[in-house]
DNA sequence: ATTAATTTTTAGGCAAACCTAAATTTATAT
DNA sequence: ATATAAATTTAGGTTTGCCTAAAAATTAAT
């Protein structure tokens, strides 16, 4: 998890951001609007870091980040969120002037600062803009509101939790076979009463919109 | 006094320590000890960084920081020390732990973050290893002001004269053999009470926190 | 004062990240 | 279906900071 170069962790941190709009693979061009550097220089790097092991890319494909390459630009917005909390918090500074300075702070690596400045926090769950902390497990508090019948066909996504907890609904999912951890894949979203298509465990399911709207994904 | 490199700031560095021994020149072989790099690569840097006006340089005559190289070294010096208050004080590290991570963090760039680290942390003038921090005009705390209780373990220093004239405290530490100019060393400094086990004249001896606040050490 | 040893510099290269310009592939529009 | 446009990749360069090996200057030793 470590070991990886300032520009790296920028990389993985843009396609990490670039990849919840997007749910294909995130283009070239995107990733290198959104760092500003040239096409061609993203095509290189996309080679490298692909070598890595922290993405898959295809020629003319676009990228998509592997477990360990999620593993690290998550680990590099924690550092960024955490940063912003303490200079906002015990520095004083205005929620509006704090990101460029975040944006190196996130990139100094030792792993025992960041877990010891989150407990100097005392374990915030929001940054000053409102944006979710993961914490050292690279899992974000689960209030964070974006429940399973936001997410768009196509998307993969990790069940996190739920938000009525009764015990019928509980028995319920699991059931049909989801649960915490659970990767669930929207196929398909009916537009009259926006039921949702999923296939869980490579088993194709039906839900309810009631029920989708219960669960917390990620 | 901004727009220089990681690398840069850590020559600059250097060489500003180095040249408190020596009182020539740098010499090119002692910066590529100090910072485990080749001479060809100093030498290449020195010519680079005499361009930038940051240091006098002439072939094989050693390098000497102009004010404007100085003021840099200074402020790196003033953000590595800074930090590792904020590190030992705020985030309970141990003091042998946090050089590496000051290391990292003194090459943050913004002027207003490190005047208001210095002011959340209460304007200290001695790092956790007793070093002083020079303020935001690079201007370091007399050495009169550093008192024994806030010197590490390890640290040799002199005395330099008590804070508290009273006779009987006088009285107390002349018995003990401690004297002006006398060189004190640090063994040990136990936690719940911040007492101190000292070596002096070669003899071992225990110095009450409280006695240890009233001597001025240099 | 020469020679030997040490220090420093020069010369030529390498890797990381960036660039421009040209070629190629994919997508779009008639 | 073909032509055009847009996106992407390839090819060849640049700068920063590092390296090794060889040459030159300085310092030390006889």
């Amino acid at each position: 998890m470590n070991n990886y170069t300032l520009t790296e962790e920028n990389y993985l941190k843009a396609i990490y951001f670039l990849s919840r709009d997007a749910d294909k693979g995130v283009s070239t061009n995107s990733i290198s609007e959104s760092l500003e550097t040239k096409p061609s220089t993203v095509t290189e790097m996309l080679r490298k870091l692909k070598e890595k092991g922290v993405l898959h890319y295809k020629k003319y494909q676009g990228a998509e980040l592997t477990e360990e390459g999620e593993k690290v630009a998550i680990s590099t917005v924690r550092k960024h969120r955490l940063w912003e909390c303490f200079l906002v918090d015990k520095l004083n500074f205005g929620w509006e002037e704090v990101h460029e300075i975040a944006e190196q702070l996130e990139h100094i690596q030792s792993r025992k600062l960041t877990d010891h400045l989150e407990e100097f926090l005392g374990f915030p769950q929001y940054d000053p803009h409102g944006d979710p902390i993961p914490d050292k497990n690279g899992i974000f508090p689960h209030s964070s509101n974006l429940t399973l019948d936001n997410c768009k066909p196509g998307k993969t996504v990790k069940v996190r939790g739920v938000k009525d907890t009764a015990p019928d609904f509980l028995k319920y999912i699991a059931k049909l076979g989801i649960g915490l951890g659970d990767e669930i894949e929207i196929i398909e979203i009916e537009e009259f009463d926006r039921s949702m298509r999923l296939s869980v465990h490579g088993q194709e399911l039906h839900l309810s919109s009631l029920a989708s709207k219960n669960i917390f994904v990620q």
